[in-house]
DNA sequence: TACTTGCCTTCCGCTGAACGGAAGGGGTGC
DNA sequence: GCACCCCTTCCGTTCAGCGGAAGGCAAGTA
């Protein structure tokens, strides 16, 4: 990358992931690949600013002022804001865990999430991304994605759980069937005890801008009346989109 | 400030705000404080970060590289994710907008929001700041602040709408009466058109940890239902924080 | 106690990157 | 034509960032 100091000052935030929320100075310095006494003068320099804060065990956690910032950031504000009471509203009718997310590149990005008391075994969170093969509403990004991404991400079926497809011919003829449907489903794909259906939301073009999604512990019988409440709620979005 | 290349880089960011989130090149130079070229030269360097966006119209706004940032800050995660499922729940009871905030200094910060299908006038969202004096949530915060903090709320009471309550005897006569009853209310004293009922969430060792409030069009003879909805969910999140 | 290993912090001389005034290029209004 | 407002690029000066090295803790090992 460039030697700029802003670079340098991103390449060691970008040492903090979903998985990293909290690090020391040595590691920062470790896992951004810089020496030492620079990551050391960094930090400091972001702690002044309230872009990183230390906590009283001494590991470092992104500060407030980068959440306030980040809030900031148009990130599919629009579908977020009209999708809102519709997620809502699925979570009522379902009492499960309700997800909301774009394509971005070979991932699905969650932008919204919507957790019940009872929440099965989820990884995902608001902003963090699953590949396109594993999850509901992955499945449904996939089935109406360009063929190029479809390619790309029939190259990475990792498997993640014993059902996870890692057959392209299989994921390739269930993405057939998502378009036909209208729905896609998952068992334990992606995590044990975990089932989810999604159904694809479509913009005033009739596009599939994102996948709205649930988890439930298992599909049962309820799947018919769980894509009807998903497809009332995608369709309300619409409707809010236009 | 301090004349570091980090600090130029947040007072550049700090430009933005919930009132400015797309800016010129010469709005964010000008409200920085910092000569244009200088600022070209920030941005360039932000954007290659992927921590500025261009939109097509030739304005700024905060990138998802920021987004990404401040999802990973620890603000208040134990207390939202206990929060969360109990805030559906009282919408799914009041169908009201339903509000979750801690202080911060002297002012209410907004940490969740979950807005209905109807929702009155509202100025808040996630990652805003409202005064202590002229919210629901605000005036349970003032009602359990240090005194220090009561004391300085009360010189800062500007005067939003007709209604808002800006003399401090009335204000304190307010926060005494919030203490007893356990809740409170305003009528119109933020935006017009808007009432507020809110009560203070409790954390292990029964302190006041956030406050939690709706808002509604009016409050006419609702009210003791909404109180008691909202002190069942903030029961619920105090049981959930034990 | 003495040694090791892992943290974090401070120092300091070198150097190249950040700085910002100035100049220039496009668009719109009058 | 001129005036005004955007954005972009250039370039010489200088000073702030750099990072190796040294040192200070605290915990574990012999």
């Amino acid at each position: 990358m460039g030697a700029s100091v802003t670079s340098r000052v991103f390449d060691l935030l970008g040492a903090f992931d979903a998985g990293h929320r909290s690090l020391t100075l040595s590691a920062l310095a470790r896992r951004a690949g810089m020496p030492l006494a620079t990551a050391h003068r960094l930090v400091a320099d972001l702690r002044r600013c309230g872009a990183l804060d230390r906590r009283p065990d001494g590991e470092y956690v992104i500060g407030r002022r980068l959440w306030d910032l980040g809030l900031l950031a148009p990130v599919q504000t629009g579908l977020r804001q009209a999708a809102s009471p519709f997620l809502h509203d699925l979570y009522g009718a379902t009492l499960a865990t309700v997800h909301l997310a774009v394509r971005d590149g070979v991932s699905a990005l969650y932008i919204d999430r919507l957790a019940g008391h009872v929440s099965v075994p989820i990884v995902s969170d608001v902003g963090s991304r699953l590949p396109l093969h594993a999850t509901g509403v992955g499945k449904v990004l996939l089935a109406h994605a360009p063929d190029d991404v479809v390619a790309a991400a029939l190259t990475r079926l990792t498997r993640i759980t014993p059902y996870t497809l890692t057959e392209p011919a299989r994921l390739l003829a269930q993405v057939r069937r998502i378009r036909a449907d209208g729905y896609a489903t998952t068992g334990e794909e992606m995590s044990l005890g975990a089932c989810s259906v999604a159904v694809p939301v479509r913009g005033p073009a009739d596009e599939v801008v994102a996948a709205l999604g649930i988890v439930v512990p298992t599909l049962r019988r309820e799947r018919p009346r769980l894509v009807a409440a998903l497809q009332v709620a995608a369709q309300g979005i619409a409707r809010t989109l236009q």
